[in-house]
DNA sequence: CCAAAAGTGTTCTACCTACACCCATGG
DNA sequence: CCATGGGTGTAGGTAGAACACTTTTGG
């Protein structure tokens, strides 16, 4: 790790939100010799762009580009690591004593949330730091590293906040999917249930949706039609933001 | 100034709305040797938190305390500094040579909006690299330096996203105003006008104003009544949010 | 007494809410 | 054939949009 060439004290930390089973799920990596789990991150380079670095995390733990990402808050506190942090880091090996001095600055971190298609990351990748890679439920976390429990409340938070204005069916469902997947996933995000009939004629009302003639079959009811995204005219409604709240 | 005890790379930027004569201004500095202006802003000390940092910017500048501030955006593309910008400080003798280094280096700024009544602002204090401190209007801005006139736009463009959660009025106008005052800071928040009679009835229908039985006389028709805010059903509100917006 | 701005009220419509009913499917 | 979930329709209430009239004030 070249740190002379990383701009000093300063890190990135990415949520990447999926859904999964009905339930919104984040990456997340463990990091060795410690029961705790971390935001995947990463420093930035002095000669590039802050957002383009997030791109790279993303693209490392996920494999995929032209993900959807979000910037969304800058954690400044002096608190948010305890300076015992890059001791234990050293000690149990996890990261060489000639970067102690790195490790040992004051941090701020700079927060995006991401949005990806669970399907698509197929090996999810931990770095140096971290023995896995994995997804985790946001109802159930793990202990998490130094702030990054705050970290991640704050992009749920801001994800409810953005809901209407940001493209999140898009990003997080695979291309088909039925009325009421897209129903579920809007009520994890919410975290509050929705009418159904409801749900589907304000969804409609959009006019984003292409309804198939396709139908999920297997399902032990009566199969639900397919649906995709229309993402010209999705593109436009985000533009002019989906008004009129959930 | 000991630039050692600076976190590196790292300002901050202050965009400070104040509303007079029904517009909204922002409060500039005038750089010295220079035709532009720029945002107030400050380094942030290593063993203090980013946001006290802007409190402490919005201190210098206003003299006030107890300001409403929000973080809203890290500006952190490598090309938001042209690279001569110091050497061009330096031989100007705005900054002195012993302190190009610390110019030189790469910065990325976050960005913080500040809404304040204007008429507490006494005496707008310009820091060393600026002649003056003065209130501009927003729509009649004047060149500015590197990129603030992006940073402005963009916290114009999240205030007006945030009407609606954030105290906007109790935080612009002076203790006590007019209806008119108020659509007149709504009006020009949201770069549109609204019709008299229904702003009125749903911004009564918030039940966050007290109806004085004073009158804003001097004017050349009928006298207006004042308001003020009941700040305590005020907060109550915005934690849920002024659903529906504008 | 008149122009201009402030206060008050009404109607129409659209959308959100809260429901009830029928249909398809697998066990 | 029936339990379960999916698709469709409808009535009532609320709130926003559009509008007209009256009142007060200074000149």
């Amino acid at each position: 790790m070249q740190t002379e060439n990383f701009h000093p004290g300063l890190s990135i930390d990415c949520v990447i939100f999926g859904f999964h089973e009905n339930e919104l799920k984040v990456l997340l990596l463990k990091l060795k010799k410690d029961d705790r789990w971390a935001l995947p991150g990463g420093f930035v380079e002095k000669d590039k762009d802050v957002d383009s670095e997030a791109v790279r995390v993303l693209k490392k733990r996920t494999g995929l580009d032209h993900i959807f990402l979000k910037q969304f808050h800058l954690f400044g506190d002096v608190d948010r690591i305890e300076p015992s942090h890059s001791d234990t880091m050293v000690k149990k090996g996890v990261i060489p004593p000639e970067l102690k001095g790195w490790f040992d600055q004051r941090f701020v971190t700079v927060g995006y949330y991401a949005l990806v298609e669970y399907s698509r990351v197929k090996a999810p990748t931990p770095d140096l730091t971290s023995e896995r890679c994995d997804w985790r439920p946001l109802s159930d976390l793990p202990p998490m590293m130094l702030d990054h429990a705050q970290i991640l409340k704050k992009a749920h938070q801001t994800l409810k906040k953005e809901l209407n204005d940001q493209p999140i069916g898009l990003n997080l469902l695979p291309e088909h999917f039925t009325m009421p997947e897209l129903q579920a996933l809007y009520e994890t995000v919410l975290e509050k249930s929705l009418d159904r009939r409801n749900f589907r004629r304000k969804m409609l009302s959009y006019d984003i949706l292409i309804q198939t003639d396709l139908q999920r079959k297997g399902g032990a009811h009566k199969a639900p039609l397919l649906y995709k995204f229309d993402k010209e005219k999705y593109n436009n409604a985000i533009l002019s933001g989906l008004q009129s709240g959930w």
